[in-house]
DNA sequence: TAACATAATGAAAGCGCTTTCATAAAATAA
DNA sequence: TTATTTTATGAAAGCGCTTTCATTATGTTA
């Protein structure tokens, strides 16, 4: 492989002229740069980017911590965070951190040790505490579905409120009093604020928040089963249930069927996420759009701007406003 | 961050020693080694990946290239890839070829750019020409999911036609005799040689081959619903389709239904790859298991046996059997 | 034209390591 | 003990770039 040096041989010219002629931030006459460019193009030079990191104390390494590698509700984010990364010109160092807080911690450290310029993390466990203190170890970050007021400039999250609200709306909308929720695990930030919505689209309707028709569940496939079994055992009289995420929807319609209901004839069911399964499911399932992508681009484009200086072609929006995506798996009751 | 400078002194020792007692494959003394350590653990010192890669010529890189990032077929085949690469403290540079020949082959220059120690590629489109050029080019890659003669030793597949076979002898025992069958692209060769194995099966079961009751897609799920809409059109009298992919088979499921068939009961259907979703759907898809993730994991294990030397704790298998999984959507005739 | 400001270029140091080669220390043989 | 081999350590070059600082070439003003 050719290295600078001999470019500037080929080119006749110093090896400091053919470096700024890769870079571009400096100036250089016209004739020069022809020069430069044509020798690079004739000796086929690709600049060697591990030399270049070292000399410029820039890795254009960013390091992606997410919940999980495969799976649906990731892979489309990872897909476009790479993406918009590879295009820029960095490479994407992606971890999983399994909603577990130590795991969490151990996967920054990693992503630390080696050297990233910036993080983009999706994190379940972590306390603010530890990103607060994070923040003053001087490696920039972005976070995605999750806000923390202290550094809301670079968070990028759904309105989980409203989404969760929008649910319940939709399934009031449809004649059904009698509602059933799921939610996810009591310790997830999302979670509390999809239930929240949900108890606020009850109270709007006049409708009476009741605990027994409630289960929490852990977002896993199996815990929608097993909640929508404990409320049946409860209260039988139920004709939707709205549910945390599309995971436990699917598996809340399992049991359902299970049970004996006719869907979506005797039951109606929402997830949230709006994973890429929802339109498989039978029936397919009505659920609330979750703009994950959106969320993962906006981080990646705000590391781009803010770490690296480029110039950004839209403006930063931090919180995105969720949509209901009606299918069939909700009917009029 | 402490450097490798700071260490030797701290521990009064030359960088040299220091050097290598962070490699560790030269031997220095009991002494000696535990000053350093000591010396590295009160600085706090991680040794600079990028100047180790300058200066070793060893950028600790591993490309891989699949068809797509997002989506269930290749998530998990790049958790495992990255996880074991991860361990082995090599990074994972990861691109997607979208089934173009042209995009495939910018996608491995770019790898190439980034001066990877090795390749991990699933290519649909690329010439086995190209290949075989590549291997010249001194940069070791291994295959997943092709098989090429003459590299055989470096390429990881299932038996595809097997999966074939394997696929429509269990609609035959089912007591089926009418059997469509939508295939993938003629020029994918895993499409046609499960193709070949469909074949097989019926001429085993003495069933004379229909051309009318195959259909060619593009392994999306449209052309599932194309597919068994145009056979529907020609000979409406089948009662089990084979699909080329669980994808396409979603699809067609689609479509039966908007037809009239009651699943499974008027008409079983069956699945390849047992992707995530096969057990979403209603009725769950009967389907062949196609080991993506142990072929990662191979190819993923040969790199690092073969480029970096690392011992091997398994045996290493090239081609990997298909298993018919069972689930709903078959049903006895 | 002289005097100065500005733009373009080059020389050289340095980024944090690995690795070769030379040397010093220790172990072994005579 | 001395000579010889083996082992552990250090000095220094070099990996391919970026960047600072000094220098030269060019342009501008009076």
């Amino acid at each position: 492989m050719a290295t600078i040096y001999q470019v500037a041989e080929h080119a006749n010219v110093s090896l400091a002229t053919v470096s700024r002629v890769i870079n571009g931030n400096v100036k250089v006459s016209p004739k020069t740069l022809e020069k430069v460019q044509r020798a690079m193009k004739e000796l086929g030079y690709t600049p060697n980017s591990i030399a270049q990191s070292l000399a410029s104390n820039r890795t254009n390494r960013v390091g992606v911590l997410v919940s999980e590698l495969s799976g649906p509700f990731f892979s489309n984010m990872l897909s476009v965070v790479e993406k918009e990364l590879r295009d820029a010109g960095k490479h994407a160092i992606i971890t999983a951190g399994h909603s577990d807080a130590a795991k969490e911690e151990e996967a920054i450290e990693f992503l630390l040790s080696c050297r990233c310029d910036a993080l983009i993390l999706h994190i379940d466990a972590i306390s603010d505490h530890y990103l607060v203190e994070l923040q003053k170890r001087n490696v920039p970050f972005s976070l995605i579905n999750h806000k923390i007021d202290a550094i809301a400039e670079r968070c990028f999250s759904v309105d989980n409120e409203m989404g969760g609200y929008l649910a319940t709306k939709a399934v009031i909308d449809a004649g059904h009093r009698e509602i059933a929720y799921i939610s996810g695990p009591a310790f997830k930030e999302d979670a509390m604020l999809r239930l929240a919505g949900h108890k606020r689209a009850l109270n709007e309707a006049g409708i009476t928040y009741n605990a027994d028709l409630v289960e929490t569940g852990d977002f896993q496939e199996e815990s929608g089963k097993r909640g929508i079994q404990s409320i049946y055992e409860r209260c039988p009289n139920f004709t939707a249930v709205v549910c945390g995420n599309d995971e436990m929807a699917t598996g809340a319609m399992f049991t359902a069927r299970e049970l004996g209901f006719a869907l979506p004839d005797d039951l109606s069911i929402v997830g949230f996420d709006d994973l890429i399964f929802a339109r498989y499911t039978y029936p397919t399932l009505s659920t609330i759009g979750n703009p994950v992508s959106e969320m993962g681009s906006m981080a990646t484009k705000w590391v781009l701007k803010e770490v690296y200086n480029q110039p950004c072609d839209v403006a930063i929006t931090n919180v995105f406003t969720p949509e209901f995506v009606q299918r069939r798996s909700l009917k009029e009751n």
